[in-house]
RNA sequence: AAAGUAAAUCGCCUUAUCGAUUCUAAUUUUAGAGUAGGAAAGUCCGAACACCAUAGUGCAAUCAUAGUGGUUAACAGCCACCAGUCGCAAGGCUAGGAAAAGUGCAACAGAAAGUAUGUACAGGUAAUGCUGUAGUGAAAUCAGGUAAACUCUAUGUGGUGCAAUGCCAUGUAAACUAACGUUUGAGCGUGCACGCGCGAUUGUUAGAGGGUAGGCAGCUAAAGUUUGCUGGUAACAGUAAACGCAGAUAAAUGAUAAGGGUAUUUUGUUCUUGUUAUGAAGAGAUUCUAAAACAAGUUCAGAAUAAACAGAAUUCGGCUUAUAGAUUUGCUUAAAUA
RNA sequence: GACAAGGUGGCUGAAUGGUUAAGGCGACGGAUUGCAAAUCCGUUAUCUAUGAGUUCGAAUCUCAUCCUUGUCU
């Protein structure tokens, strides 16, 4: 698995993201908070990954894109550190609770602890 | 100088690495090219385009506009001029038609706010609110004010919006139940009238229920952008050349690092100017100098900090609002300061 | 994205262009009570989203801005 984060491993299906919110379970780590969901794809992709922001604490469009690229990038440059070995394949979605703004550094030094207790907690269960 | 005023431009840049997306090649993972704004925002006007079976008319209502002329595909925009108003001025602002067509409204105060009528003082008369002043009020005897009150005049105006609309996929579903309607006309474009015909094999309304929430087209070359020339006071028009300029859909246009430029603060430093004697002259008033100190400006170097408003969603023309900082040009200056 | 509706004290909610704006629920103080509740009396608060305009006068009319809510397939 490379650094790569293109259409086919984005969340897109309205379906599939209700029912990753009905069923799914989250981990949160503030700022963070990662929902997720054990899935199979028809197009042989392991994981589907989509990123949101809330208006309600972004007012503005041009604060709320810096943060969902951020949080793209945070994801894209740790997903191969963590999940290379895997193949179980899960939808997930990752939320920003924070109502302050943030730096790459922060964002993925959060992502890097977020992805590291899902390992724990999944390999955990499967135990 | 400073202050003001009008207009225009820019809105950090470069490189490397790792990515996103569209298109084009080859072809199955490579290469090349493109990739956010002046407001992309608000959704306030005007259009294009699409649908409302086809294609229309009149009236009314509604709504909009409102000096004159020009400009434009169109506009409530823009330009020029006139008028009013604010400013010393440059210049800014103006929903700027009609109150002698009619209806209405005017609290409190006041005698009286149109059905008009009368207090005090003065003047005047045969006599009288007959005349003036005072008093109330935004407005007072003359009529006026108010149309961002109704209204009148002139001009214009069908509705819905790309979540329009067409196709594909899915679903027993153009299915089922009730009411209304059957050529004597329900409905077909929201009020009335006319006109036109369509019309039971797919009418209208309501109920209950099934499916989808996906894909493709619409979708980006356009009343296009830049520069020059010609016409016009100008808005703008004509013409020639060059350019080919985003197309995402839980939302692409990014992340990191290094370097550079700009602004502010601060440290050191170069130079200039000013102030101060504790120095010097003198009997003294006072005068001269300024090592050092302080203040202001300035040269160079270093450090730290900061960099606005804001993100396309069918497309154009405007308007409105937000916007750190930088640059350029024209014009004005009454009073006050140097 | 496109299109609509609204904004009045802490909450709810009325108003013909005419006295810094009705009422209710609250809150506070007093009376009542042995103490409370209920009841009665009084008080409170920068209340018309913000900024302009029309008017003698604006919560009300007009324009702009801000915020909130709704509709669509």
């Amino acid at each position: 698995m490379s650094f790569k984060y293109n259409k086919k491993d984005k969340l897109k299906s309205k379906k599939l993201i209700d029912k990753l919110f009905n069923e799914g379970k989250a981990i949160t780590v503030y700022p963070l908070r990662l929902v997720y969901l054990k899935t199979d794809f028809d197009d042989g992709s392991t994981l589907k990954t989509g990123v949101s922001v809330s208006k309600k604490l972004h007012k503005t469009a041009v604060a709320r894109n810096r943060i969902k690229r951020l949080l793209r990038e945070a994801y894209r440059l740790n997903k191969p550190l963590y999940f290379n070995n895997s193949s179980t394949s899960y939808a997930f979605m990752i939320l920003y609770l924070s109502k302050d703004g943030t730096t790459f550094d922060a964002l993925n030094d959060s992502m890097k602890r977020v992805f590291k207790k899902f390992v724990d907690k999944t390999s955990d269960s499967l135990n």
